[in-house]
RNA sequence: GCACCCGUAGCUCAGCUGGAUAGAGCGCUGCCCUCCGAAGGCAGAGGCCAUAGGUUCGAAUCCUAUCGGGUGCGCCA
């Protein structure tokens, strides 16, 4: 149920109507038609811009396309009135029943209201996280956790078929210095003085591996050679890292539908059966680059190596996929995973990386372009930086001094529904600030707060109205008369309402979560104006108890925003309050 | 040097496939609790949408250039 595509399709229907009585032309695209809510609600419900979009096409001026269009509209019983105004638009002001059915479908559909079918049979695939397995997921991680997550949840509810999914780099270099470091912990475990040079990890969160490990081998590995060990330590370790990742994100409230591991690549075959497919396209090649200019790399001596030609689809440089010592580069088996990504038959492909790994874009939808023959369209969105502060002062992190925030310091100080909505009151590539006493401030400068607070109330009014004998379940209120829906605060809220529904194809088609947050403060807005014209206007509270007939109506109202707000803190991944403590 | 992201009120930020008089919170000024939860609400002040061109009936939004900030740039992932 979505209002405004309702009525734009009356529009298209009307302006065929014309076209069919020779007031248009034949052949016109009607794509650029909108039907969107007015800035400014003195100008009524909804307004069009077809007058404008088609003037040009149609040789014709807007007011007059506008002017024929008009009458067509208002026979639709739904549309009271349509009125030109400025350069062209058509204003459109709703009979009220249009405001009163959007009460009760919300009512009656509940957390469906606002579901699209949009993406319907679209195969989408959302790789988010993707941490090394090195060690416990921190604050930068958070943030493309919640981002992932809530935009799967997004895509979800707007009809797609999503799969969430999280590569674990467990094939390079970094899992061997894991596996030396956990090595010195198990030596450390078996009473051994050790010391953790550069280029290893020695945080403590690897004391208890290195217990484990001796658990598990005893001193088999004592004093032996890197060659014995080496092999098994990663493996144990690697899988230690991952079920502490599995358990930071189960905090989140994250879970993947796949761990999809680099490892799984090497000696199976699949990195060189993607190299070849790019290879029978002619981008394999053996040259050398030119050295980047203005930044002069100190050793930089030109070096023949195996190079993706990524600059035939849209890269700057063409990029090595081969080291010197004929090891495969980190890039390859990306290429490789991203081939089987394509070759699991989705449609659409969302990587989820932090801002560091910005100019990684360029090189990953070459390879997908080129691996999917241009049929696959890779979105990569980036994180960037979450700044901490304690009482407004930054919060400098630093390994070394023991002050370093990790994802479980977080959730645990203040809670994965908190986390969460805060990750989301930002745009993606926009730096985000994370204020540890603030997050939990109750005032309406957190938002946080003030969306949980109009839902609460709501909840709270329910309970008072059962509290007085007053029936207000959902199926109540869906049937109660709403004639009586007619003050300036009250058609607000239900205009807002009957925006859901458009604001989620809005987000979905953006790949942004963070619109479905800033709606709900919107909407939370309404209520709380309307809530309060209430004490002036008693003839607007939700309950009055002597008049059961008009607190359902009024309830109705209410309920409809706590459903909907409800429904979008559930693609947000937090949970509703029912009241305030 | 090149690529990508960003530049909107004093501060932190929204702004729809280009739409009407550019919005919100904080801060500032003044109001509203014998009144459904004042943890709220109402009203006011505050803007050259970085700058200069261009496209268009129409630009914060698209294009080009410049300035300012961030991130990254061959055998690390």
């Amino acid at each position: 149920m979505n209002l405004f595509t309702d009525i734009r399709a009356l529009v298209l229907d009307s302006l065929a109507a014309l076209q069919a009585e020779g007031h248009l032309p034949e052949g016109l695209s009607f794509d650029n038609v909108t039907v969107e809510p007015p800035r400014d609600p003195a100008h009524g419900d909804m307004a069009t811009n077809a007058a404008m979009v088609l003037a040009k096409p149609a040789k014709a001026k807007p007011r007059d396309i506008a002017e024929a269009l008009a009458p067509k509209l208002t026979e639709d019983p739904r549309v009271t009135s349509a009125e030109v105004a400025g350069p062209g638009f058509l204003n459109l002001r709703l009979a009220g029943d249009a405001w009163e059915g959007i009460v009760a479908g919300v009512l009656r559909q509940g957390a469906a209201y606002g579901r699209s079918d949009m993406g319907a049979g679209q195969k989408v695939n959302v790789e988010y996280v993707s941490a090394n397995p090195t060690g416990p997921l921190h604050v930068g991680h958070t943030r493309g956790a919640v981002f992932g997550d809530a935009l799967a949840a997004l895509l979800d509810y707007a009809g797609h078929d999503v799969t969430r999914e999280y590569y674990i780099n467990d094939g390079g270099a970094q899992v061997d210095v894991l596996a030396r470091s956990v090595y010195l912990r198990y030596l450390e475990a078996h009473g051994q003085e050790v010391e953790f040079a550069d280029g290893t990890y020695p945080g403590d969160y690897l004391i208890e591996v290195g217990q484990a490990l001796k658990e598990k081998v005893g001193d088999a590995y004592v004093d032996q050679p890197e060659d014995v060990w080496l092999e098994e330590v990663r493996d144990f370790s690697t899988d230690a890292m991952m079920a502490l990742i599995r358990e930071d994100l189960k905090m989140l409230g994250v879970e993947m539908d796949v761990f999809f591991s680099e490892k799984s690549l090497y000696g199976t075959g699949l990195i060189e059966k993607a190299i070849e497919q790019l290879r029978s396209q002619g981008l394999i090649y053996r040259g050398v680059l030119e050295p980047p200019k203005g930044k002069q790399p100190e050793d930089w001596e030109p070096r023949e190596q195996t190079l993706f030609k990524s600059t035939e689809h849209g890269d700057d440089v063409d990029r090595p996929i081969m080291k010197s010592d004929g090891a495969w580069t980190y890039f390859a088996p990306d290429i490789a995973y991203h081939y089987d990504k394509v070759s699991r038959g989705f449609d659409q492909l969302i990587d989820v990386f932090g801002a560091d790994h910005g100019g990684y874009v360029k090189r990953m939808k070459a390879a997908v372009s080129a691996l999917s023959n241009a049929r696959v369209p890779v979105d990569i969105k980036l994180c960037q930086l979450v700044k901490l502060y304690k009482n407004g002062e930054p919060f400098k992190m630093s390994k070394r001094a023991g002050t370093f925030i990790t994802l479980r310091d977080v959730v645990e100080q203040v809670g994965p529904d908190v986390t969460r909505f805060v990750m989301l009151t930002r745009k993606n590539d926009a730096p985000l600030d994370f204020d540890f006493d603030k997050v939990l401030e109750q005032s309406k400068d957190n938002p946080v707060f003030y969306v949980q607070y109009a839902h609460a109330r709501v909840c709270s009014a329910l309970r008072r109205a059962t509290e007085a004998g007053i029936a207000c379940d959902d199926a109540t209120l869906a049937a109660a008369d709403l004639s009586g829906m007619t003050h300036e605060s009250e058609l607000a809220v239900a205009r807002k309402l009957a925006e859901w529904p458009r604001l989620v194809e809005i987000a979905a088609r953006t790949h942004e979560p963070h619109r479905v947050a800033f709606y709900l403060y919107e909407l939370a807005s309404d209520l709380h104006a309307l809530y309060n014209r209430g004490n002036e206007e008693t003839q607007l509270r939700f309950v009055q108890e002597d008049n059961p007939a008009v607190s359902q109506s009024k309830l109705a109202l209410a309920r409809a925003v706590a459903v909907v707000i409800s429904a979008g803190l559930g693609i947000l991944g937090v949970k509703p309050a029912e009241e305030m403590r």
